[in-house]
DNA sequence: GTCTATATCTAGATAGAC
DNA sequence: GTCTATCTAGATATAGAC
């Protein structure tokens, strides 16, 4: 197994086994085994197994954080919402494992705790923009103590997608699929405010979306 | 410490210390010493740590199923959401620790795993059959795929509530408050759907009950 | 029923040869 | 850089006296 950079296969094998079993029942070993190279040289390249989890979220953030940068000054229509979800949910999908386990992960890394919350605020900040920018554009009509509600239902959404299709439809849904529900869910959480004829437009879009994937 | 049932007594304090600390971070001699028995003494009363989470997690749906048995053809004012969803946030909050890790303690303990997805499955169908219920008193108006969009959404809120007030509310609210907030959050998305007077009747209630608690 | 002492097991992590 | 062998800590669980 002629590979390239060690450190590189620990951190796919971690993150495959990580997605697939759950972090905490992953062991050091059995990513060493996976991996083909020994316990021992799992440790001269990562000091501890948190050392992996902490590089994985640092990777994810770094390609995340573009993912929410939204200007407070933006203007969006409501197509917008769907290629700016669609990006993000993909790239849960692919470190799903911080989704699963979050109240876990903090709890043992505290490093790991305040990067998410750190996250998780500027995630409820990017929802808040992006009402705000559809109101910008004269799209959507909502009160401000509204807002701030249905952006947090956003935010709920964003955050626990993952587990929630895990539990409600196990096996039954692959990622994709369980990605179009979600997303249709955080869509339809805005539909109802939007202004006429905005909202009709949206809502037969977003139908005719939703049944042809399904 | 003359104490009553030392069974019931374990019982009590893994809760205690559970929703505290999670599942995981406690072990059964830190139970046993909260408690002021020894290890030996919790093990002659249960025969695993997981029989503990067991018996916790039936006693918790012992009391959960009644909350949700909303049959099929009752009719509901908009108004009867809120005692409905006060009395079930309650209890989850009671037992906490069951929703800061379910994708852990369904992966540790496979019996809890398919006890959680069929009360899960069942609590779907309440919130269908709640949503139901006010389109049988007029107050509702959906179309179907709508409907079960939003059920989901629902129960989304209803299932992870918990550890996003801990996760973005660190500290900062205690349990009324976080139940507050999320229970106003679940009914803020039925409330675009009703229909007039309803609507405007149910927002005003809700406002001032916010705005009263806060 | 309750205790103390201990067995067992597993996971993370290290030492030292190659 | 990589390996094998091993240490250590901590958690679940048991044995046997009282």
């Amino acid at each position: 197994m002629a590979r390239r950079n060690t450190r590189e296969l620990i951190l796919e094998t971690s993150l495959g086994l990580f997605n697939e079993f759950g972090e905490p029942n992953v062991t050091t070993n059995h990513i060493a085994d996976e991996a083909d190279i020994s316990p021992g040289n799992l440790y001269y390249h990562f000091r501890s197994k948190n050392d992996i989890v902490l590089e994985l979220f640092k990777r994810f953030l770094v390609r995340f954080q573009p993912l929410i940068d939204i200007p407070e000054d933006v203007l969006l229509q409501p197509e917008d919402l769907w290629i700016q979800l669609h990006l993000s949910f993909e790239l849960k999908s692919e470190y799903r494992f911080i989704y699963r386990n979050m109240a876990d992960l903090t709890a043992r890394v505290p490093d790991l705790e305040r990067a998410l919350r750190g996250l998780l605020q500027r995630e409820r900040k990017a929802a808040w923009n992006s009402l705000t920018g559809l109101e910008q554009a004269g799209a959507l009509q909502i009160e401000k103590h509204e807002k701030q509600l249905l952006a947090d239902s956003i935010l709920l959404n964003l955050t626990y997608w993952i587990p929630f299709a895990e539990l409600t439809e196990p096996g039954r849904l692959d990622d994709s699929q369980a990605q179009v529900v979600a997303i249709a869910r955080v869509l339809q959480l805005v539909t109802p405010w939007l202004r006429q004829p905005q909202q009709d437009q949206f809502r037969t879009l977003a139908l005719a979306y939703l049944s042809h994937s399904s």
